[in-house]
DNA sequence: TGTTATTCGGATATATATTGTCCGATTAAA
DNA sequence: TTTAATCGGACAATATATATCCGAATAACA
């Protein structure tokens, strides 16, 4: 039961874009140079928040990616969603139906038990991560950070931002 | 973010074993043949929960699986965390400190947010299992099943169960 | 208007984890 | 003491996650 690394990067990578000015946005190499990762895995990540309308992507020159809606309607299950699929994580195959005391088919009108709980954890799950935005995850930071550290963040948006062309969608 | 199939297998077997009479016990091949699985790789689960404590196993001729602890006492997350482990399924590399604008050490005292959520997400999953214990599962069976297949179970136990000899704890 | 530099998007390799199998260690009965 | 039976850990095959590359698309410039 294992989240995989990019739901972290493209988590960042969201978060860290908050911060860009209207119509601007960054280059997968930038998102990934910002967060010390190989870039091209970067940019795999961004493909899949773009295919999922999070972010808008523009191609060729100038070209780059920033958010597709306001960073309060998205939440941090629409990231893992995103990259991870938002099937269940626990597949029941109705083993129940298996073997010597099988149950028939007709009899498994109500939902294995077992699957059942894990569903409703799942939901548990998911009903926390859905209840976080990225402007929540924002807020934390400019309270939390070191005003320094702030400043700097804000300086290298400035250098890196670029305006964006005709977006893909 | 998958479940191992393993962890339905072993919540199965598990619930099965609710029903086994004082002192007595299931090889691993019944486990498997009752289910419906591969023989071998029941046993390795078997094997998880052996060493999680949550089964006693008894080696040789004559030998088998039996809970180890009250069915009250064993839930759906001990089960999960004996097959999937008990660690976070989100790990935080701490990207926050790298790149240009990475955090220094000393100043990463608090854990970073987007760590910290999915800490909170797997946390609510995490209590929703520890909430619902063989016992539970096993009163709802037998309050939905059909009485007929009820008996048939007692009967495929009666068949199967085998005195246990030595524990190998 | 054609050319070129630049960037995203999907197809392609590699590493890791999951799934499945086998044989030796251990026990109880004959 | 021997023998049959069963669990436990080591071993192989498959699926998934991780990482990379090259072609398609766009905008600036000549």
């Amino acid at each position: 039961m294992q989240i995989s690394k990019g739901v972290e990067w493209a988590a960042h990578a969201a978060s860290l874009m908050i911060g860009l000015p209207e119509g601007k946005g960054l280059k997968a190499e930038a998102l990934a140079r910002y967060h010390g990762v190989p870039t091209a895995y970067m940019a795999k990540q961004m493909q899949a928040l773009s295919k999922a309308g999070i972010v808008q992507s523009s191609r060729g020159a100038h070209g780059g990616y920033r958010l597709a809606r306001l960073a309060t309607d998205i939440t941090l299950w629409d990231i893992t969603a995103a990259i991870e699929g938002s099937g269940p994580a626990f597949r029941c195959t109705e083993i129940r139906q298996n073997g010597p005391c099988g149950l028939k088919r007709s009899d498994c009108t109500r939902p294995c038990h077992i699957a059942a709980s894990f569903a409703a954890a799942e939901a548990a799950f998911r009903d926390t991560l859905e209840a976080i935005t990225l402007a929540d995850l924002g807020a934390q930071v400019m309270q939390d950070a070191p005003p320094a550290h702030l400043l700097e963040i804000g300086h290298w948006l400035g250098e890196e931002a670029v305006p964006l062309g005709k977006s893909s969608d």
